[in-house]
DNA sequence: ACATTACATATTATCGATAATAGATAGTGA
DNA sequence: TCACTATCTATTATCGATAATATGTAATGT
């Protein structure tokens, strides 16, 4: 059996996965238009598939869709920030604290993010630190093994938001970074409750920056 | 200004609106195959509207798509199920914790609900019974003020997934209802730590009697 | 009998064109 | 000037038809 199982991408799905690319990495920014004959025509498609991947992206929570009228990507308020914000310590205090997890290999998978944001903090290399951040919080709802949840946190794409709070606010990485290792501590102690304090701790440190910024 | 608003709704909007109704009531059940152009063809429009309503379906979560061939009506396993109730307890319980709520007014709004269930319970009325069950914890996620929260936790769609588990678990409904006035007890004294472990209480009651069942 | 291929069928995916809509602009009367 | 109306324009929403795809069925060779 040596045939090559050939993807088949829909025209749909290539345009969604550009477009996708693109605001991840800024290209489209907050309040961009997304016209769909103009991009029909980029892509050399018909309407069809530009308005399809439009409003998958909508489904996705990128972009915000106006009857009649068209799509824009999604900007985020200081509210929605904080709602997000709330929902991952709901769910990732959930996952610490109850969610059975093979403990010691949590430790050693987080202790390697927090290296390599320490590691980024010293070179000054924000991008390279937001995205260990992330995967930090990430692998500790990843462990729970509840995909259902790793999904929605995954939806609620923090990234490009956690970026966007340190410049804005010019959160010192030494602070942000000095709230990880507490809740490691805990959890290679076994004390769980302790971890899910140091994880209340760490957002609401961040919210209180966030706060006290414009 | 005696200007009567009218809704001006997409074919999209419609269909997906009743499509949405006949899977909630149960006319179209788990496994049942959505073809574009029947559907098309029942509501006298062309593939397109119903080829959208469909998608909608599916980024609500009720549909499953598989490309190239159809979409049919999702059907919820064990571990899913279990997944999602997982979530529910990480965000009420979160809510009920940390979020700042009035407190008064949440207790007896949830008191309103335990009230109804009670009623239900006696009148063997099962329907009902779920109805109020869902909006008892609805109402806590709601409290919370955290619109986001409160749409993630809608997307989980539990009624039917309560009202199926009741059935087929033949959880009794006493001992279903006798898992929340604890929680509203707590609340009421401000109790909150031990309203959170009157909720997980319920939670692992319910997870018992599932997975007792088949 | 079995695997393999060719064909037929059902369905989605895509197309190009038209209709409907919202918002902007210009015109009109007071 | 101001409110109101008509018109224009950009864009989405919908249409009907065709292309592409996956699956089921029959035919073929071994």
């Amino acid at each position: 059996m040596g045939k090559k199982v050939i993807q088949r991408l829909s025209l749909t799905e290539q345009i969604k996965s550009i477009l996708l690319d693109r605001i991840v990495e800024g290209t489209l920014k907050p309040g961009d238009r997304l016209k769909e004959l103009q991009i029909a025509d980029e892509f050399g498609t018909s309407q069809a598939p530009a308005r399809e991947a439009i409003r998958s992206l909508h489904a996705l929570g990128y972009v915000e869709h106006i009857p009649h009228v068209g799509a824009l990507i999604k900007s985020f308020n200081q509210k929605e920030v904080e709602e997000a914000h709330q929902v991952r310590e709901a769910l990732e205090g959930y996952c610490l604290i109850r969610a059975s997890i093979e403990r010691d290999k949590l430790v050693s998978e987080l202790s390697k993010h927090t290296d390599t944001m320490h590691k980024a903090m010293t070179e000054g290399d924000i991008k390279t630190f937001t995205t260990a951040d992330n995967l930090f919080h990430r692998t500790i709802v990843e462990f729970s093994g509840n995909n259902n949840m790793l999904e929605i946190w995954d939806s609620l794409h923090m990234q490009s938001q956690v970026i966007a709070a340190i410049v804005e606010t010019s959160i010192p990485l030494e602070k942000v970074y000095a709230l990880h290792p507490p809740i490691i501590a805990a959890l290679h102690r076994n004390d769980r409750a302790n971890a899910g304090r140091a994880l209340t701790e760490h957002y609401r440190q961040i919210a209180t920056y966030r706060n006290s910024a414009g």
